[in-house]
DNA sequence: ATTTATTTTTACCTTTGCTCAATAATTAAA
DNA sequence: TTTAATTATTGAGCAAAGGTAAAAATAAAT
């Protein structure tokens, strides 16, 4: 059975979305903030963090994407205002964009479209309450355990340095907590 | 100038989707944890708190709803599953009932409706990046000073106690933290 | 392969938000 | 209005997560 982000990628190949695709390096940045947010990243390879800097002046991960993933930075996209998270590849990435525009106009003018659309946000509706319920745990060892036990992969993945502000706490606390 | 919640609320008379309404006494729940939703809360009087029980047991609030708001468990009807939230009236509160099962339906029936549907879930997305963010920040001070910044009206509508729970601190640190 | 840089781990110390407790202020109930 | 109950404030002590620093382990670069 197809998953409905399956569904997406599929019309995003047959109405012609795919409008080009880059490479980043290590440490290369997809969006920073302040940019205008012109596509959608859908990564072919490698995997790509989404952070803020904060009040003092430190970076504060939000999201990580991994191949097969649809990244960019939403808040962008929805409300067309310049990005306030900064997208940088972790390791060598390759990405197809697809154009926010095209994106954006068929989704107004084609049902199928819209209707996978709404299926699309709302889950990450869902996705983003579980995430606030993750923040809302107060002790660290829980808090990596949540999260852990819904998103396995991204232990794999990411550097523990990033999981760690991530997860709200230093690499150190992340260190003992793996431990105990 | 319309906004599409008021667009939307305008539809939702139109269409006929109010079934009905509800008033609840202080304390009383509109819906309790593991309750199957039907219907969207659209609040005509009152105030109302969502919360869910972490693992220690104690309750965490997660949103609150004044007069004006459609307040529903959000994931629990969009992933037709058992609510894992528990929507509990702050003071005496009337609600007007939209029925889930008529407002899906015409979301995908009906061309308007369903475009509307995606003006307001993306921008519900991008409420919900906010408060991630609050909740990414680390110092209590500034915790509270983003969201009375955001949402001051939460602090005229809710006793403290509540936003401190929100805000993930102590009734106690809220206290201090308003008097520094 | 060797060096350089980065990340992870460990120990010790500091800070800060929480618990507990007592009082004051508000709100609800009789 | 008076009483009861809840909420808000303030202080003191404490526990736990974070900071610092140094060593160990990986990863990257030459």
């Amino acid at each position: 059975m197809m998953s409905d982000v399956d569904t997406f990628k599929k019309l995003l190949i047959e109405h012609q979305l795919i409008v080009g695709e880059r490479t980043f390096l290590k440490d290369e940045f997809l969006i920073k903030a302040g940019d205008v947010v012109y596509f959608l990243n859908w990564i072919e390879k490698g995997s790509v963090r989404a952070f803020f800097i904060n009040e003092k002046e430190e970076e504060q991960n939000v999201r990580f994407g991994y191949i097969g993933d649809l990244f960019t930075s939403v808040k962008s996209v929805f409300l067309n205002q310049p990005s306030d998270l900064y997208l940088q590849a972790l390791k060598k990435t390759k990405v197809h964009l697809i154009s926010v525009e095209k994106l954006k106009s068929i989704i107004q003018s084609n049902e199928v479209f819209s209707q996978i659309w709404i299926n699309i946000i709302q889950y990450l509706v869902c996705q983003q309450m579980d995430r606030e319920m993750d923040l809302l745990t107060n002790d660290p060892k829980l808090r990596y355990e949540r999260v852990l036990e819904r998103s396995p992969q991204l232990f794999q993945e990411i550097s523990s340095k990033h999981i760690a502000n991530y997860l709200r706490m230093t690499p150190e606390t992340l260190s003992r907590v793996r431990k105990s």
